[in-house]
RNA sequence: CGGGAUGUAGCGCAGUAUGGUUAGCGCACCAAGCUGGGGGCUUGGGGGUCGCUGGUUCGAGUCCAGUCAUCCCGACCA
């Protein structure tokens, strides 16, 4: 592409709008432009970077034996209502009627369209296992829309689908998409974690995020210093605590503690560590009918982790409850204890289980009880894993420390079994001839996401430094003084070599001066520009590394095979 | 959906408090010339329903009411 005719619309200034660096870099170098609240055009350059992307992913996907389809963009409602999801999703789903009244959704993911494709055509265990996908605009009517490609409400998913007779052969499946995955991040260049995740209301046995690694990062991950392990916060787990606080001395007892209200006040209060004290948090569960609160009891040093809290009542959702709500139940904010409790639900992190010496309030204003030892409580009482891992805490697969670390969450694979299949009727016939549903697995991958993504981690404050596989052009030969026939010689000719050995080159042979040229160079973020200016005079041409942001004199004459050196 | 802010040329902004010539500035754009290694200079140009609707007024970018849009914080996010 000679830049003289291309369509690359560079700004000085970026838009007020606009706050993340992928956002600001992406507009400033002409590569996305808003349309409307989380609605982008892509301009060539962007379109040649999502290109890219989607190849790497339809090579990868190739190679794992999974076959592309294009499922209309446009669905029924017929078919979300089939599954009951059309009230689940609410008003993400973009819903309007055509010229006959029928009613459609855009699609936000494509489950049902995906069953329905394969329900009454694969009908025997013989054509499975089958993987379907493809790579298609999704739009969700996003209640915030923000951070440009981060989180826009019209994007590009790569959703993937799976079917097969058994949980066995979806677990080896679900291996090879995550190693599939791996592979496209790793050519697109993406420094990455693959964490365990929270299935969600959807369920499943198992949930993996892929995500690529930076500060601007949505989620917040904890990763262990020596191993592979990581997990988004919802769903990290920790050891098993090696250190144990030096249990206070006490026979069970009320205490008159006026006032006491938090944690940290009782632990001095008794001069003991926050380990023996019990945290009541109480919250109101809203169930798909109805809502109770509930009271979660975990130990006074760790804190609730609410997607592991909602997880474990079974609710849709959890709220605050306030001070009078509590009263009328009998509930004594700050001073709320699991014993003789029988007003309201409770659920009791697992490490409490038998603890004994603890310290814990006695629903009675100003007093508390001491020397608890919790194995009285009754043998139904609900035990799960409540609480929130918090750095420095221990690996649960190694030696290691945790620590939290920000990122994007660019996919996400996970196992379905017979949630869609089932309800929408979808069977083949086993070894037997028995119906059963299809045992399902999805894996998604953002890829106008991914897009932001690379910016986001690799940027500098001069613009985007793109990944040689995801650069929109590998090569910028940028010819500094447009008016010296040797350089434009020099230039055409290094052009014509690079084409015709399918670099995807650039020429910058506009009409401008040396800075200007270089400062574009730099905001657009080709990984190799090659300056030819002044210094052929000498027989010099310059590599400028944008990654590496160094100059490197190279001998005109070698121009041609360096380039393809570097480019490796 | 709650809280906050902003809409003036393609982009970034001033002007609005206290209504009053022809609505300004920088960048970008067009023309000519100079310049040619870090977004260069000079001269001359083009480009505006001041988000929209209604109201107050002799007169509204400016005041009032409504409305739409966009962004930020939060809630939400298979």
């Amino acid at each position: 592409m000679r830049m003289s005719q291309a369509f690359i619309p560079t700004e000085k200034e970026a838009p007020k709008d606009a706050v993340l660096p992928s956002h600001i870099y992406l507009t400033r170098a002409g590569f996305i432009a808003q349309v409307a609240s989380g609605l982008y055009n892509l301009m060539p350059l962007g379109k040649r970077v999502l290109k890219k992307i989607e190849t790497i992913i339809n090579e990868e996907m190739a190679r794992a034996g999974a076959q592309e389809v294009e499922l209309s963009f446009v669905t029924p409602a017929e078919l979300w209502e089939e599954s009951g999801r059309i009230e689940k999703f609410g008003k993400e789903l973009l819903r309007f009627r055509d010229r006959k009244e029928n009613l459609f959704v855009l699609g936000p993911t494509h489950e049902e369209m995906m069953v329905n494709l394969v329900r009454n055509r694969v009908n025997s265990y013989k054509q499975l296992p089958l993987n379907l996908y493809q790579i298609k605009t999704k739009f969700r009517d996003e209640a915030r829309p923000r951070f440009g490609l981060m989180r826009a409400r019209e994007f590009v998913m790569k959703d993937g689908y799976s079917f097969h007779t058994s949980y066995e052969d979806l677990d080896r499946e679900f291996d090879a998409m995550e190693a599939a995955y791996k592979r496209v991040l790793e050519r697109l260049g993406l420094d990455f974690r693959i964490v365990e995740a929270d299935s969600g209301a959807i369920g499943g046995s198992g949930s993996k995020e892929l995500m690529v690694l930076a500060d601007s990062g949505e989620d917040t991950l904890a990763v262990c210093d020596r191993c592979e392990y990581g997990a988004n916060i919802e769903a990290a787990r920790r050891s098993e605590r090696r250190e144990i606080p030096e249990a206070p001395e006490a026979d069970f007892n009320k205490f008159a503690t006026p006032g006491i209200k938090s944690i940290e006040d009782l632990g001095s209060f008794f001069h003991v560590d926050p380990y023996y004290t019990l945290k009541a948090v109480a919250k109101r569960a809203i169930y798909e009918e109805g809502d109770e609160v509930v009271v979660f009891f975990l130990r006074g040093c760790d804190d609730l982790q609410e997607v592991k809290a909602v997880n474990a009542c079974g609710a849709l959702d959890l709220v605050d409850v306030s001070e009078e709500e509590l009263s009328a139940l009998g509930l004594v904010p700050g001073f709320i204890g699991p014993l003789d409790l029988d007003t309201v639900r409770t659920i009791f992190d697992a490490d409490v289980k038998g603890a004994a010496n603890m310290i814990c309030g006695a629903n009675e204003t100003d007093y508390h009880f001491v020397g608890v030892d919790l194995s009285v409580l009754p043998e139904a009482a609900q035990y799960a894993a409540l609480y929130e891992v918090k750095e420095g805490d221990g690996c649960p697969v190694c030696d290691g420390k945790l620590s939290y670390t920000k990122g994007i969450e660019v996919g996400h694979i996970f196992k379905l079994g017979t949630v869609y299949s089932a309800p929408l009727g979808a069977q083949f016939l086993n070894e037997n001839g028995k119906a059963e549903p299809f045992v399902m697995g999805t894996y998604g991958m953002g890829v106008s996401r991914l897009i932001a993504a690379v910016i986001e981690q690799h940027h500098d404050e001069k613009g985007c430094v793109w990944t040689k596989a995801t650069a929109p052009y590998l090569v910028n030969l940028m010819i500094s003084n447009i008016k010296d026939e040797e350089q434009v010689a020099l230039a055409e000719s290094l052009y014509a070599s690079l084409q015709a050995a399918g670099v995807d080159v650039i020429m910058d042979d506009r009409k401008e001066r040396f800075g200007f040229k270089a400062k574009d160079a730099e905001l657009v973020g080709y990984p190799l520009t090659v300056i030819i200016g002044k210094e052929l005079a000498n027989g010099i041409v310059q590599f400028f590394d944008r990654a590496e942001d160094t100059k490197t004199d190279v001998p005109s004459s070698e121009a041609f095979a360096r380039i393809m050196e570097w480019i490796g």
